[in-house]
DNA sequence: AGCACGCCGACT
DNA sequence: GTCGGCGTGCTC
């Protein structure tokens, strides 16, 4: 028989199927396991994504497969999930098998954190005589394991001990695989199944057994709930579940919610694991020991059969799309998934996406909605504030007077707050005000931002540190401009008005390390009254009784960017924050801050007016002819060498010209440029944008794939995003 | 990716 | 005459 084996040499261009002998006495179906293959003069390790028993190429050049791990196979889902991606994004099929497996499974062996436990050995009486006389250690070992049965090496016993009676043969070492338990220390909430509201129950009776939903409910409208049921009744059911959350969502408090209810059954995958961690939860999920698998974006890959159901929670979450190679979209996965398994498809959020929202209205989707709050509390006042006023008023600090007196209302009565910030570090520029000069990343065209805690200037897109500037490096002057505010700047302005009111603060740079976000979080929880200084971290996942203020210092950052989803972003953002105060039964009120106190957004999101947005917001979109009226693609090329770089793009470029010659119509907008971030870690960027007609993307989007191929060059990067995230 | 093959310039 | 530059192409 020949085995269909895709190789796994990383960042190369090899994508091809190779065939492989495999061995006389394999008897099993080895489609999916891993295996190592000669391959040229050296040994690769591959997947197996199919067996047949004729090949095209020449019989007698087929090697033989070296070797089969054995108990790592994926999935025949997945092997089509693959090849789904590899045709939809124009993604290496190994790259794509990658992701289905945890990063340490690569090579021999497996994994498996292992117990050393000493026995005695079954003919242990007959080899006592052994022991020496003075031995006394010895003997006592023995006489504890005629008791207990086993010791380990920390039993207190002396290794040297162990180890003698391990020579003589009266002592047998015995190695048995212990699953390391993840958040096993952290404290199980109470989290019984509760009654549903009849708005909850309504929602479970609606959701079927196939099908995609979006749960649109309002914050504190226990979605959370109807998730955690809508899995119990699937694993009743037999079948199994994934349960998706935004990366930063994925708190302690979240998690051991999850743990409480569905104990072992549930696993948990994500970042913050050791490798190790992630291993032994992958493999429950493979084994069938858990059936729940609970994660960010790439939990959706868990290796489960037969599942029941997929919930993607915070729908609208831009961690959704994956960035980096390989790209892909969640929610197409998800769908992929769905299908394949027959199961339902569940979104959930307070703030769907517009595109989302827009396939309930063409009736892709089915709208299950909660409109109201489980503890039937209103949601905060959000009052807004114009800070331009406030510079009119002769008041430059970043807290507007209002904001001030509602921080010391909420301080008075002993309660704590929370200030949002979407912008981390000091200041996000500084700028010589006698020349213009703007201190710049040397590898990056981007500004540095200063970080006064570490006295240093930071490159936020390659973290490169320089050191912090008193004169300008041109012409000596000391007076430098400094640019908008970070959530450092807030801290210190917050110390010298509230001295006496402990600040935390919560973004990137405070929580590095493992366990940091739950160390600030715990602390800022116990002490009262308090302020919860961070960027967009501080929205999610955590609930505090005793907050009752939210401060937005600067609304308007997120719209600064031009791009088609900022308002939905700022809107889903303020009414995320927003959600974090009044979640008991005291009340809770918003101050959102901005410079332009009339944009749509802000009265929409003042108001908690979804449906008002969406309106304006798809209107306007088809007017524009943007997504979901069209898709975006860009083709991103990037390299050292800036002439080859560019080159390539015009190459390309011309290509897709000819493309359009073809197909006028489908073509809304072509261009290629400079990106707007020109070079990231010493490569220049150049970029093809395009808006294309809904009607012909997916052909479209395939003749720009093998434009790209054709023009793709070693030394020059080149991939191609739909509806990119952003555009720098 | 690795590694061989292959076709032109300057060296023991 | 050969050593070695790296452009191109193959790996079952």
């Amino acid at each position: 028989m020949i085995a269909e084996v895709i190789v796994e040499v990383l960042n190369s261009e090899v994508d091809k199927v190779f065939d492989y002998l495999i061995p006389k006495d394999e008897k099993r179906d080895i489609t999916g396991f891993r295996v190592l293959v000669p391959f040229g003069r050296r040994n690769v390790e591959g997947f197996v994504v199919g067996i047949k028993d004729r090949t095209e190429f020449d019989q007698s050049k087929l090697k033989e497969i070296s070797q089969i791990f054995g108990e790592q196979a994926i999935l025949p889902e997945m092997i089509e999930l693959a090849s789904f991606m590899q045709r939809k994004y124009n993604l290496k099929m190994v790259d794509c098998l990658r992701l289905f497996i945890p990063a340490q499974m690569r090579g021999e062996g497996d994994r498996y954190k292992r117990t050393t436990e000493y026995v005695l050995a079954e003919d242990y009486l007959t080899k006592l005589e052994k022991i020496g006389k003075n031995a006394k250690k010895q003997l006592e070992i023995v006489n504890f394991l005629k008791e207990k049965g086993a010791i380990s090496l920390k039993s207190g016993f002396s290794a040297s001990s162990i180890k003698r009676l391990k020579e003589l043969g009266i002592i047998e070492e015995k190695r048995e695989i212990a699953l390391r338990k993840p958040m096993e220390d952290v404290e199980l909430l109470q989290s019984n199944s509760r009654k549903l509201t009849s708005e909850q129950a309504l929602a479970l009776k609606k959701i079927g057994e196939s099908g995609t939903f979006l749960i649109h409910g309002v914050t504190g409208s226990g979605k959370t709930e109807v998730y955690m049921q809508i899995i119990s009744r699937e694993i009743k059911r037999g079948k199994s579940a994934i349960m998706l959350v935004p990366e930063i969502s994925l708190t302690p408090q979240a998690l051991s919610q999850f743990k409480s209810r569905f104990g072992e059954t549930v696993a948990i995958l994500h970042s913050g694991l050791s490798l190790g961690e992630r291993y032994d939860e992958w493999n429950r999920l493979l084994c069938g020991q858990a059936k729940i698998a609970l994660g960010a974006r790439s939990a959706i890959f868990a290796p489960l059969k037969n599942i029941g159901a997929i919930i993607i929670d915070e729908e609208h979450d831009g961690s959704y799309i994956s960035e980096s190679n390989p790209r892909y979209n969640t929610f197409d996965i998800a769908k992929f998934r769905a299908s394949y398994n027959n199961c339902s498809l569940i979104l959930g959020s307070a703030t769907p996406s517009v595109e989302t929202y827009y396939k309930v209205e063409t009736g892709e989707i089915n709208l299950i909605e909660l409109p109201t709050r489980v503890n039937k509390r209103p949601l905060p006042k959000i009052e807004i504030v114009d800070m331009l006023g406030e510079i009119r008023a002769g008041n430059t600090t970043v807290f507007s007077r209002r904001l001030i007196s509602k921080l010391e209302e909420c301080f008075n009565n002993k309660k704590q707050a929370i200030l949002f910030l979407n912008r981390r570090g000091y200041t996000s520029f500084m700028m010589c005000r006698e020349c213009g000069y703007v201190a710049k990343c040397g590898d990056c065209d981007v500004s540095l931002v200063y970080h006064k805690s570490e006295e240093k200037l930071v490159c936020h897109y390659c973290g490169k540190k320089y050191k912090a500037l008193t004169a300008c490096p041109e012409c000596g002057s000391t007076h430098i401009r400094q640019g908008a505010v970070g959530t450092e700047n807030v801290v210190m302005q917050f110390q010298k008005l509230f001295p006496n009111v402990p600040v935390f603060r919560m973004d990137n740079d405070t929580t590095r390390t493992k366990g940091a976000h739950q160390k600030i979080l715990s602390s800022f929880g116990k002490a009262k009254p308090a302020v919860l200084v961070g960027t967009q971290m501080v929205a999610k996942g955590h609930d505090f009784e005793d907050v009752t203020l939210v401060g937005i210092i600067d609304a308007d950052q997120g719209l600064y960017q031009s791009h088609y989803k900022s308002p939905e972003r700022t809107f889903a953002l303020i009414t995320q924050v927003a959600g974090r105060a009044g979640r008991s039964q005291f009340e809770g009120s918003v101050v959102l801050q901005t410079y332009s106190p009339k944009k749509y957004v802000y009265s929409f999101a003042a108001n908690y007016d979804y449906k008002g947005f969406y309106k304006r917001e798809i209107n306007l979109r088809k007017a524009t002819k943007f997504p979901p009226f069209s898709t975006i693609l860009r083709v991103m090329f990037s390299g050292e060498n800036e002439e080859l770089v560019k080159t390539q793009t015009k190459q390309c470029y011309d290509q897709i010209l000819e493309i359009r010659k073809d197909y006028p119509q489908d073509f809304i907008y072509l261009d290629a440029m400079k990106s707007p971030i020109s070079r990231i870690k010493q490569k220049f960027r150049y970029q093809i944008l395009m808006r294309i007609k809904q009607e012909n993307v997916e052909n479209i989007t395939q003749m720009v794939y093998n434009a790209c191929d054709n023009a793709r060059r070693r030394e020059v990067l080149c991939f191609v995003e739909i509806n990119p995230q952003s555009i720098s």
